[in-house]
DNA sequence: CATTTACTCTATATAATTTGTAGGTTTTAT
DNA sequence: ATAAAACCTACAAATTATATAGAGTAAATG
């Protein structure tokens, strides 16, 4: 299951992304739409800021916008961002990988060896589907 | 990412049809085999007996074996009934299906959508992927 | 039939992670 | 200048995952 955060990050960015020519939207608007706390909405919205999705404005009349088109923000980026790994076992993640405490041999685990097709299958999707089809959706 | 439960209930169930036609296997063998605290294998392995994946045997002599054939065992159940839910989210789950807090209207949200197809997508290899695949690879 | 073995069950303790909060700093428009 | 709003760091609270303890039950064996 996805975190909490990850989750109101994809609220977020589709909030931001029907009102992408609306210039700057406040965290405050966001987090009362989606009945998010506005504090921990703020540090999902900068995470998203650092990794390039999202720029902003400060000071009044500031907020935040996209600056990605929904359609370049596949799900995988989004998920690995907030919630790390996309793979089932740290042995075989792309992108955080970690051996198995437990294995002493991670080339004749059968598990591992099944968990990479597992974690090639899940990838198809989140990185074919993108913000774009979330916005499609509503 | 799977939880070491579910991880070790995976190499459990291997060493298991591993040593298919050696009768009742102790804890204590698997448990010094994959480094799992004997303990915490217990309460796993009593789960996986009680959904009826494994047999025992008390007293001396006994153990634990399968008794299911490890094509019969798809990498869903094991990791449904021992992390929950394979859905991204709770409002798009099969088995623990819960509305989402934050969402008024679950029937217009484009993330739900989303995620319904990227469970089924899931569900197609989490289901096809069995014991036997695990077997084959070692 | 007593003893040993090993699974069964429930409860609790510990650790880790997630979720949320606090409070000050910086920037910008007016 | 002042107010608004993002930025940043650190911490607090809640939840979940991991692990342990100890008494109970059933079976085998001599």
């Amino acid at each position: 299951m996805l975190s909490k955060k990850t989750k109101y990050a994809f609220h977020a960015l589709t909030y931001l992304g029907k009102h992408k020519d609306q210039g700057a939207i406040l965290i405050q608007e966001i987090s009362e739409f989606h009945n998010i706390s506005h504090k921990f909405l703020e540090n999902i919205l900068l995470e998203l800021k650092k990794a390039g999705f999202l720029g902003s404005k400060k000071g009044k009349g500031g907020g935040y916008y996209l600056i990605k088109e929904p359609k370049e923000i596949p799900l995988s980026r989004i998920i690995r961002l907030l919630d790390g790994p996309i793979a089932l076992l740290p042995c075989v993640s792309l992108n955080y990988y970690e051996p198995c405490e437990e294995c002493e041999n991670q080339e004749q685990c059968g598990l591992n060896k099944v968990m990479i097709e597992v974690r090639d299958e899940t990838l198809k999707i989140l990185e074919m589907k993108t913000l774009q089809d979330i916005l499609s959706n509503e």
